[in-house]
DNA sequence: CTAGTTACAGGATTTGAAATTTGTCACCGA
DNA sequence: TCGGTGACAAATTTCAAATCCTGTAACTAG
């Protein structure tokens, strides 16, 4: 007797992210969900093919609301671009310290995924680099900056800032300097970015 | 009956460097060297006051040995500093992907002492920084790099290579294009170091 | 045909007892 | 007194049995 509730994906999502919150993502049980939800586990199995998948599905809505936050900073042309990309590298950093304070057990899920490498996280980069990347050739357009490739130029400073936005720092970013040293790196950064003409720097 | 070798602490150390090899830093224990050296396990506990302590002694002998291989490249006057720059930022990542290759249980044993905060992965990251400085003083010295401070400029530049100097980034460096990615940021570093007076990029 | 059920095989995880390891101590010989 | 030994308590690790979880399948109601 299934009582009610036609249960749609996304009252799956809510109820697992709800499990993730309470569980963490390693005791978090796909039959835990389902008691949640008053259904037999096989019932979930119906609409997620696996646990990976329903894992996956939960993360890529946080990583989808942080790209389109972050979207809105990159494309606001109102800000000159030298600024924008400070701002932005800072609120690529930002969103996730917010997600490590306000909910550990599913930044944790995000960890896992992205330790096995699903396309999850490696689609969340492509998209962070293309913000970035539009970021650059706004400022290669008004002469802030200069690049030959707004792309690559996005891979470098993505690399450059990995202490910043990669999953495997997350520990350090509790530190109450690091802000701080992001903006430092920023600096510098910018420096280069601006730099006139270029100096032959493989002398 | 004690048969033979006075045991100091160097020959424990080569005997833990082979235990740790053959077993992997989780399976060495020190019964296990204790007993390569024949003697029982409370001889080794004479040189070394824990377990702890010798994995750290033989990983501070690694890394005292990269130091001073490093030290040579930073102190090279010959070498003029924006060419030893990145020649040294190389040298720090082709050092460890070397270890990686070729005992790559020692390499985990230093990993397992960095994630327990031991002071030996900090003491190591503080010369690395002082190297560092030291090059970029010269350049300071003789005007190809712009700094006011050259050990501040030393960790943002060290922060900005994270990725290829931080444990955490290891299982990256076996990618085959990891040596051109670090060429690419350190070719962006340079210019932001050599730019000449300075923009105004906090505008 | 969709969205649920029960039943079940195979794989992971937990559990608790046994074994091993760590670290200490009293003692011993040169 | 230095460098070793054997015996020991406490903590940790191992291993096998039991349990639980994942994923599939055959079945059912609307």
């Amino acid at each position: 007797m299934p009582a009610r509730s036609p249960l749609d994906a996304d009252t799956i999502l809510a109820a697992t992210e709800e499990i993730l919150r309470r569980h963490g993502p390693d005791k978090a049980t796909v039959v835990d969900v389902a008691r949640a939800l008053g259904v037999t586990h096989a019932a979930v199995y119906k609409h997620f093919a696996s646990k990976q998948a329903l894992r996956e599905a939960v993360t890529r809505r946080w990583l989808d609301h942080n790209r389109d936050t972050l979207a809105v900073l990159a494309a606001d042309r109102t800000v000159p671009p030298v600024r924008r990309l400070r701002i932005w590298l800072h609120a690529v950093l930002a969103v996730k310290q917010a997600k490590i304070r306000e909910d550990p057990e599913l930044f944790a899920a995000y960890g896992i995924l992205a330790a096995a490498h699903s396309t999850v996280a490696t689609d969340h980069v492509a998209d962070l680099l293309g913000q970035l990347a539009a970021i650059i050739a706004d400022g290669a357009a008004d002469g802030s900056f200069r690049t030959s490739d707004a792309e690559a130029t996005a891979r470098v400073v993505f690399h450059a800032t990995a202490k910043f936005n990669h999953l495997a720092h997350a520990a350090e970013w509790q530190n109450p300097g690091i802000g701080a040293e992001l903006d430092e790196v920023c600096s510098l950064l910018l420096e280069g970015l601006q730099a006139p003409a270029s100096a032959k720097n493989k002398e």
